[in-house]
DNA sequence: TCTTTATGGTGAG
DNA sequence: TCACCCTAAAGAT
């Protein structure tokens, strides 16, 4: 399931496999027959992650995806068989096929369709040229909480309702603290934090913060869907932040002393 | 064989 | 703030 990491994930799959061959695209879902006809036969010149976006670009031509939250793209080694008839959009090369299922967006627009997406994106922390200071200056005018801030798009992208979670767990930040309040400190260290989980779990595919190996599912994360924290056995607690529940140790990231009502 | 849930985002009210 | 969009897998029955 998809938060940035995992298009950083799938994007560099597709580099290995995909980018500089010829590719043979078809929509056996359907709802994508017109933009796979005008890709089909094409060579792919590159693949691009974006926040929580996917770019695949044949010549001047852009195929823009995005997962939503069911969304995903499998890969087949070669000899793929049929594709599921659920399949938005096979892109298969004689290296293997991409089959992408769910997704809440799949256009073929001009190069410039990149660009607009982009445009109403934050810093991706994923991405070498990402801009710290722009964030920085964002978390200082921004009286929402950081909780839900993380999760805004528009100010970092790439951020989901995990990775926010396990990140403010980590530096023992309340979700609820408005990101005016963080101090420089605080501030560098939850982006050190987003930098480190996000480009491991870009390696891995999976999000792991509780330890460097592969365990199961429930023992992946500290606070996130946990009934007890994974590290102090405080009961977890499932604020909503930002019109979405979240997870938060009480013990660990103790609410900073604020006066008023907390709004999000 | 059901019902539920899922790491997202938008547009209407 | 809510309804809604996309599909699959896990859990309940």
């Amino acid at each position: 399931m998809p938060e940035g990491h995992l298009l950083h994930h799938i994007a560099r799959r597709h580099r290995e496999v995909l980018v500089g061959r010829t590719v043979r695209a078809t929509s056996p879902q359907g709802r994508f027959s017109a933009g796979a006809a005008a890709i089909d036969g094409r060579v792919l010149d590159e693949v691009e992650a974006y926040g929580k976006r996917l770019f695949h670009r044949f010549g001047d031509d852009v195929v823009h995806v995005h997962l939503g939250r069911l969304g995903s793209f499998v890969w087949l080694d070669a000899p793929a068989g049929p594709p599921r008839p659920q399949a938005r959009l096979r892109l298969e090369a004689d290296t293997g096929a991409a089959d992408l299922f769910a997704p809440i967006v799949c256009e073929l627009g001009p190069a410039s369709l990149r660009d607009g997406v982009v445009a109403r994106l934050g810093p991706d922390p994923l991405r070498g040229d990402a801009d710290v200071d722009a964030v920085r200056r964002a978390f200082a005018t921004d009286g929402r909480a950081v909780g839900a801030v993380l999760l805004d798009q528009s100010v970092l992208s790439g951020v989901g309702n995990v990775l926010r979670s396990e990140a403010l767990f980590l530096v023992g930040i309340d979700p609820a603290t408005p990101t005016s309040s963080l101090d420089g400190r605080s501030f560098e260290q939850l982006w050190g934090t987003i930098v480190a989980m996000m480009s491991k779990a870009a390696d891995l595919g999976r999000i792991v913060t509780t330890s460097d190996e592969l365990v199961p599912e429930p023992e992946a994360r500290y606070v996130y869907k946990q009934q007890r924290c994974r590290r102090c056995g405080a009961e977890v607690e499932r604020p909503v932040v930002g019109g979405r529940e979240m997870y938060r140790c009480p013990r660990e990231q103790p609410a900073t002393r604020r006066p008023g009502a907390r709004k999000t």
